[in-house]
RNA sequence: GACCCCAUCGUCCAGCCUGGUCAGGACACAAGCUUUUCAAGCUUGCGACGCGGGUUCAAAUCCCGCUGGGGUCGCCA
């Protein structure tokens, strides 16, 4: 039976690496119809909170990555202490001023991992050192080994002693977690050996770099999965982007969804470098979902923006929303896009900014404004068709070129030059607020 | 510094295992088409096997070294 585990600390948010490990994690499940866990590593009193837990677990729901064991290490601490003391009862591991420490064997250790293959290490090099850098030897001139403390002092486990407790309990058979953590692999490999369990099958996943090629951090794009979703990400997209980086179905398919990945999805198929990520791709691809979402389903996803904005209220009119939708869903990288392209609809008063005042509205065609205003006013149905014989009828007769009135009009109408056609946008604003905004463009 | 991991376009990914197709796709960028502006869409272009040695008839692919990048060295997780 496969089994893993997701082991985030609730010390912080859900970040876009912890998802990715989450996510191959579960995918790894999946394909094998194993289980997966979700365990929280709360051991950390003072810095875990209730907030980054609920949050954590709100994240993995929205990324659809559901778990089919949930486990609190801090309602654990019992069985970690009685571990220890079973060491220090066999020898290998002692009390310190209150702590329990493991004696650190000199031996190689060897891990086979799943991506990487054969790693090997010397506990030899797990030192003690001086502040000077200097190792610090024993009376026959032997570098002295750094024993690993189990249980602090304070009485909380430590972190690789409750994973490794908590990994064999668990019977976790595949331990799946970020690069960072191979060197600390040899050490629980010690541990396993010492309780007298059998270690898991590893496999380290690359790191997920910033653009700047260093640590992912907020100056380089939001970290936290929950300012995706709130920066207007949807959550297959974000899927999708965090899938394809470190691994690829094989055939340059670019758009897969979770369901179809996890029916081609292997392990020893993740990238051994790490992947730098583009903000830029998952806009693209957060757009690619959009333009191809159900309009139905679109509307669900912009209501909550559009309510948080006041944009509209609960009873909303879903089918002038769905129009406006319709018009804008081909152009919209994230759904924030949508509040701030076609926010103009919504609101009784646009502004015009200055400069765009200053470079379309500085011939006066207030009266060319009101004649087309008069004449739309009239119009008995207020769609496409009508809207554009009305202005092409208009410019005839004033013997204007459609250019020269469309684009103040655009304006106008929208407090911007750029946006969909304008006899779409007009019909979407409807006949009140087209009239309106035309008549009082040059008040 | 020590230990460990890694190395194909600016970026992500395919090709590597099982040497032999002008090294392929995507994002970004540039140009064109379309057009009522902006997007979207379509077409085209730009652009990489880090370096040096081997092995071989033949190396992106196998081996070694170098260089470069990253990670870890907490009674944090």
């Amino acid at each position: 039976m496969i089994k893993v585990r997701f082991a985030p600390s609730p010390t912080g948010y859900l970040h876009i690496g912890g998802a990715r490990t989450a996510l191959f994690n579960w995918m790894y499940a999946k394909s094998q119809k194993g289980k997966f866990v979700l365990r929280i590593e709360d051991t950390d009193i003072q810095r875990s909170s209730k907030e980054f837990v609920d949050e954590i677990l709100a994240s993995m729901k929205w990324l659809g990555l559901e778990w089919d064991e949930l486990y609190f290490q801090s309602e654990r601490f019992e069985i970690y202490k009685e571990y220890a003391q079973k060491l220090v009862k066999e020898g290998k591991a002692y009390d310190s001023s209150g702590a329990i420490i493991l004696k650190m064997p000199k031996q190689e250790v060897k891990i086979y991992d799943l991506i990487r293959g054969e790693i090997n290490f010397d506990t030899a090099n797990f030192m003690v050192r001086c502040e000077d850098g200097l190792t610090v030897l024993d009376e026959e001139g032997n570098p002295v080994l750094k024993d690993e403390v189990l249980i602090k002092a304070d009485g909380s486990p430590s972190y690789s002693f409750c994973c490794v407790v908590d990994d064999a309990l668990m019977e976790i058979s595949h331990v799946i977690r970020g690069e960072d953590h191979i060197s600390n692999t040899p050490k629980q490999i010690v541990m396993y050996e010492a309780l007298g369990f059998t270690p898991p099958k590893f496999a380290h996943l690359p790191l997920i770099m910033g653009e700047d090629g260093g640590r992912l951090s907020k100056r380089t794009g939001a970290v936290a999965v929950s300012d995706y979703k709130a920066n207007g990400f949807i959550a297959e997209a974000l899927v999708n982007y965090l899938l394809l980086l470190g691994w690829s179905p094989g055939n340059n398919q670019e758009k897969i969804s979770i369901s179809n990945a996890i029916k081609t999805f292997s392990i020893k198929k993740v990238n051994k470098a790490a992947a730098v990520f583009s903000m830029d791709k998952l806009r693209w691809l957060n757009g690619q979902y959009i333009k191809q979402m159900e309009d139905e389903k679109l509307v669900e996803l912009l209501v909550p923006f559009l309510i948080e904005k006041n944009f509209i209220n609960r009873d909303f009119n879903s089918q002038n929303l769905k129009s406006v939708v319709r018009l804008y869903k081909a152009r919209l990288p994230t759904l924030l896009d949508f509040i701030d392209r076609a926010g103009f609809v919504f609101v009784d008063d646009i502004t015009i900014e200055e400069s765009l005042y200053k470079k379309y509205f500085s011939d006066d065609r207030k009266k060319e404004f009101c004649f087309l205003a008069e004449r739309l006013s009239v119009v008995e149905v207020f769609d496409l068709n009508n809207a554009e014989q009305v202005f092409r009828a208009v410019t005839e007769d004033l013997g204007i070129n459609t250019a020269d009135l469309v684009h103040p009009i655009r304006v106008a109408l929208t407090g911007s030059d750029i946006g969909p056609g304008l006899f779409e946008t007009m019909v979407v604003l409807g006949k009140a607020k087209t009239v309106k905004r035309l008549k009082e463009a040059f008040k």
